[in-house]
Formats: C-alpha cells, structure tokens, sequence
RNA sequence: GCGGACAUAGUCUAGCGGUCAGGACUGAAGCUUCCCAAGCUUCGAACCCGGGUUCGAAUCCCGGUGUCCGCACCA
C-alpha cells in the first residue's frame, strides 16, 4: 500500500475497456453520453456485487425480492410526483443563446415561481417584460422533464414512462407484498434493475448515467415504531457521520448518534450500519467512506430524514447510497391516486369496545327521494360519525354535486363497537444504493499502481469476477494436462476460473493481477511427482506448496462469506 | 443547453497538404524446465462520422458525434 499512486479516472476507464469492465455504449456509431455498456468482467463483478447485496438483504434480513417492470404508465408517475416534480422549465436568450432556469427569472415577481405552469410562467415574463442580461429577447419556456417518455400500445396508445427509480414497482405491488408478508409490519422488499433518467449532460463517466442500475430496498415500518431488534447489536459500531447541522465529519457510535438525535430512529441507524457493512465488504475502503446527512433544503420532497453513503473518488465525494425515511409519502400518493387501500391493520393485543356516535341513514325518506344513489348515500353517512354535522345538517357527495342532509335522512345514534385493531399507512425506510457507482468505487479503490507501472485490482474475493488462475508452469511435459483437470474441479464447485497456458509464468500472474484474480494455482514438475501446486496470493504475491487435492477445498473456505447473524 | 480544448490499432502516442501512417505496450502463433509484464522469431490491429477546399486531406474549412475542463443542471 506504501506505493500507492491516486488513480486518475481516465486511467481508470482506460483499463476498464482494456480488461473488459466497461465499454462506452455504441462506440462503432459514435457513442453516446451517458450509456456504458458492461464488458465480461464488469457483468461479473456486477452480477457479484448484487448477490452479495441480496445476501445480506434477503438471506440475513429477510426482505423478499420482486422484479417490476421498467416502462409504466403516466398516473404512476403522476403519483409519485416524478411527472410534475421531476421536470425543469427554462428559456433560451434568441440573442445570445444563454439559458436560464424560467423560475429563477421570475423570481420576485411572484410567491412561488416553482409552482406554475409553463404557461403561467411564460404570460409571467412576457408580461413583466422579463429580458435577458445581454438585452435580448426570450424564447417560449421548455420544460425538460428527466423522464423518458414513450408510448404503450399501438397508434397513439396511452402514455408511458421508463421509470426514474425502482421503487415504484415495490409501492405498486404494496398490497400483493402485504398479504405475501403475512400481513405484519415490518416487512421489507429488495429489488434489482434498471433505472433510466434523460440527463441534461451526463459527465463522469459511469457516475452520471442516463441509464442505470439500481439496489433498492424498502423497508414497511410501523410509523410508531421505528425501533429494530437487531439495532443493539451494531449501537457500538463506530462510523464516519457529517451531520447536517455544522456538516463536521465526526466519528462516533451509532447507539450516540440515535440518542442524541443526529440520526432519526434506529431503524435508519441499523441500515446505516448494514450499508456500511455491505461496502466495505465489496471492498469501499473505510476510510474513504462516510455518512453525510441531507441539508434540509437539499432533501427530497418526499424525505423526513435522509442520509447519503458517500465515497472518495477521483470524482471527489460522490453519493453511492440514499438511505432515507420517507415517511408515509409514497404510500399515501398512491392511495390518493390509485384509491386502493395501501394500509397495514394493526391488530390490538385485545379488542376494545368503543362507544360512538354513529350517522344512521333513514332509508324511508332516503330511497325515494334519491333512487339509485342511495345505496352511495348510506355508505357516505356510515363512514360519518356525530363530528360531521353542522347546524343540523350533514353533506353527502351525489353524483359529484354535494348535497345537504336534514334529520329527516339520518339521526345520531350511541353505538357501542367492537374495535379489533387501526388501519396504518406504513412508513418507508429506504436503502437505495446505485449499483454502477458501487462498482466503479470498488474498481478505484482497488486499484493500485507501483513505481513501475504495475497494477493490481485488489478486488475482494468475494466480488472478483474471476476467483483463481489456473496455469501450467508450461504447456508440456504433461502439465497442462493436469492444470485443465484441476479447473475443471474448481468449475464443478461453481468457482469461476481462467485457465491460461501462453507466454511467461509472470506475464500470466500480471494479467490476473490487472483483472482482480486474487489467487493463482501453478501446476509444476513437481505436482507431477508429488502432487502438490503452487498457490499464490495477488495482494502479497506470496506462494504456498498445498496438495492438489486441496485447492478446491481451500478456495471455498475463503469464498464463504458467514451471515452476521 | 452554452463556452473552450481535444479526437490516429485494445492502450499510450508520432506524423500537421504529397511514397506501403511510424513506434511502444497489449493481443495471437511458435522457440526457450519459464514462479512474477525476461529474451528471440512471425503475425494481427488505427486516421470518430458526414460534407467541402485541393491534382492530392490523418493534416485545412464547415457540420455532427464523443471525451475532457468551466458555467448551468443533478427530483
């Protein structure tokens, strides 16, 4: 580590497309930004990094995985805010070609700029006379909205979207998820995919995409109880916090951080220490890894708390995880939109009886004068209770028209009832991570260059793409006969393996050292006489004599990752 | 989206109007009992795209695309 050299991210994406991490998308018609293909070994190192996400998600937490769809239509969006929420407008100087964001123009000429239309927006300058610095007219408004937007079915079809994040696959889905969970709070839900977002101007290579990749989980909690069983066994477990209020770096437990209110609830520090965990186990070095916490003014519309896993790249400080309380925003969006009963039923530890003062219809006056709406009419009035009238009147809804109830249609009567249990709008904690900055920190981190030139990916096992070399000290002899033998035992146990008999015995440890292999099996004269082979460590360059027998064996004891639990 | 710089094999680069576009590393085949990018032989591989100027363009001009740097943007 002493020879470490900083990596620049052009040096970086050089040996990704050398090696086969990554490729610009497109490339033979030019590329385009914003779009990166993997290669080989980054589909592996991201296929790896996912599962041992899902490991610790799904196998040691117990969320339950969904795979939604990618395109979906507009009240979606219209729901969760993406529609109107994610769009920017801005207008264009004819003269001078510069361009302004149409709200901040309008600025002091009305309360709330960033709540009108194009339209209101576009009568507000013109009106106002609103010119540009340079002196020169403006164009009409655009608005830009990040959303890639499409059509379902053919013809005209309705409209649709890609999705912006996953998680609105998980919302949508929230009462399937609900029952398959048993009904019981909390339960959470992990998902893997895609996410697409048409950027202005996508720069940083991988760290602005325009299509990307996403870990998101969501976690259904008791907006009451925001506790976590499990949070007493990581309260002592030390991390790196830049809280929102002096935005110092601070390193402190998380138990003082939740007692002291820097971090909202346990539940939020238990996932705070799980991404930790998570990182640093795909290989985020710890100590360019931190927790800033959102300003308020920077938190998204929908967040109570939100706090960012952040890393130390070339890049600079560069957000790779949000893990935010969302409250019951999302939920509630879609109960409004969709109408459907989004809730949890929290069932009370013994029935209670309550006494109320219930709205009870008088069907002899109701059905003939309303007919066919009455059944609505009853129903309406059932959900009331006494607080609802005025002055001796109730208003009902009929055929959109509200109308005024005298006691001649309903009376206030004392009902004793038997209460089971509240219907909840479960709140959300939500880890999202993006996966491809995930991985490219792990590519920076890893990498390591000496004096010379000479540069390893330190990769950790458990996400190397490839886990072991496999050579022949040369291809004669009868040697080679025995390595393939040899990989053909580890590519039975299902660890991937790269069997390479060309050229110089360094040559080939180089090449799996630049490609993140940490370990290399040799198959010598000796192996042929006594059975053992030269097992050799990428980190140290360090060889052992073990029996050949025994590579299989030795790999996975070091693959095997333990739950913490 | 605006301004500036840049664009040559997989990578790094030389060439800046005129022979088959040169080199290094990488890659492939082979030789060498070969454990840390050794050596030798052979081979493969490039002028971002589209127009224009010119007898002739990798080279000059225009447009596009991409990359990098500023500005703006980043729910």
């Amino acid at each position: 580590m002493n020879q470490m050299k900083e990596v620049s991210s052009g040096e970086m994406l050089s040996l990704c497309k050398r090696r086969g991490f990554i490729y610009p998308a497109y490339e033979i018609y030019g590329g385009i930004a914003g779009l990166y293909d993997y290669g080989p070994l980054g589909t592996a190192l991201k296929g790896n990094i996912a599962d041992l996400w899902r490991r610790i998600y799904a196998l040691q937490e117990g969320f339950v995985e969904i795979d939604g769809d990618s395109v979906g239509p507009e009240a979606v969006f219209k729901a969760s805010g993406h529609v109107d929420n994610f769009a920017d407008l801005s207008v264009t100087c004819k003269e001078c070609g510069e361009s302004f964001r149409a709200d901040h123009l309008a600025k002091g000429l009305h309360p709330n700029p960033d709540s009108l239309s194009a339209e209101d927006l576009q009568r507000l300058l013109r009106d106002n006379g609103v010119k540009c610095p340079c002196g020169g007219e403006f164009a009409d408004v655009e608005e830009f909205n990040l959303m890639f937007k499409t059509r379902i079915g053919p013809g005209g079809g309705r409209t649709g979207y890609l999705r912006p994040e996953t998680a609105q696959s998980i919302f949508v889905n929230y009462v399937n998820l609900y029952r398959h969970c048993r009904e019981r709070l909390p339960f959470g839900c992990i998902q893997v995919g895609r996410g697409y977002r048409n950027e202005i101007s996508p720069r940083q290579g991988v760290i602005r995409l325009r299509e990307f990749n996403m870990m998101e989980a969501e976690l259904f909690v008791d907006p009451e109880d925001k506790t976590w069983p499990r949070y007493m066994d990581v309260r002592d477990r030390k991390v790196r916090l830049v809280p929102n209020t002096d935005e110092k770096e601070v390193e402190m437990t998380l138990g003082e951080a939740v007692d002291s209110g820097i971090i909202g609830n346990e539940t939020l520090g238990y996932f705070i220490w799980v991404t930790y965990d998570f990182l640093t186990s795909a290989g985020i070095d710890p100590q360019r890894l931190r927790f800033r916490q959102h300003l308020k003014t920077e938190m998204a519309h929908y967040a109570a708390d939100c706090w960012d896993a952040e890393t130390l790249i070339s890049f600079g400080w560069t957000e790779i995880v949000g893990i935010a309380d969302r409250g019951c925003w999302d939920l509630s969006q879609h109960i409004k939109h969709s109408k459907a009963d989004l809730t949890a039923f929290k069932r009370f530890d013994e029935p209670r009886d309550v006494e109320r003062d219930a709205v009870k219809p008088k069907f002899g006056a109701l059905g003939p004068r309303f007919k066919g709406a009455a059944g609505d009419i009853k129903k309406q009035l059932e959900s009331m209770d006494a607080s609802a009238v005025h002055d001796g009147l109730v208003t009902v809804t009929v055929n959109g028209e509200p109308v005024d109830l005298d006691t001649a249609y309903y009376e206030v009567v004392r009902v004793k009832e038997k209460v089971n249990g509240v219907r909840v709008v479960p709140h959300v904690i939500e880890p999202s991570h993006g996966l491809d900055r995930i991985l490219y920190s792990c590519l920076e981190h890893a990498y390591t260059e000496k004096e010379d030139g000479y540069v390893t990916l330190r990769l950790k096992p458990a996400v190397a793409p490839i886990k072991v070399g496999v050579f022949p000290l040369m291809a004669k002899d009868g040697m080679a006969e025995v390595a393939k033998a040899l990989d053909m035992a580890l590519r039975e146990e299902g660890i991937v393996t790269y069997y390479d008999d060309s050229g110089s015995i360094g040559r080939r440890y180089a090449r799996m050292d630049e490609a993140g292999t940490p370990w290399c099996v040799t198959v010598d004269y000796d192996t042929l006489e006594k059975g053992d082979v030269t097992v050799r460590e990428r980190d140290t360059a360090e060889q052992k004599r073990i029996s050949a027998d025994d590579v299989v064996t030795w790999v996975r004891d070091r693959l095997r990752r333990k739950l913490s639990y």
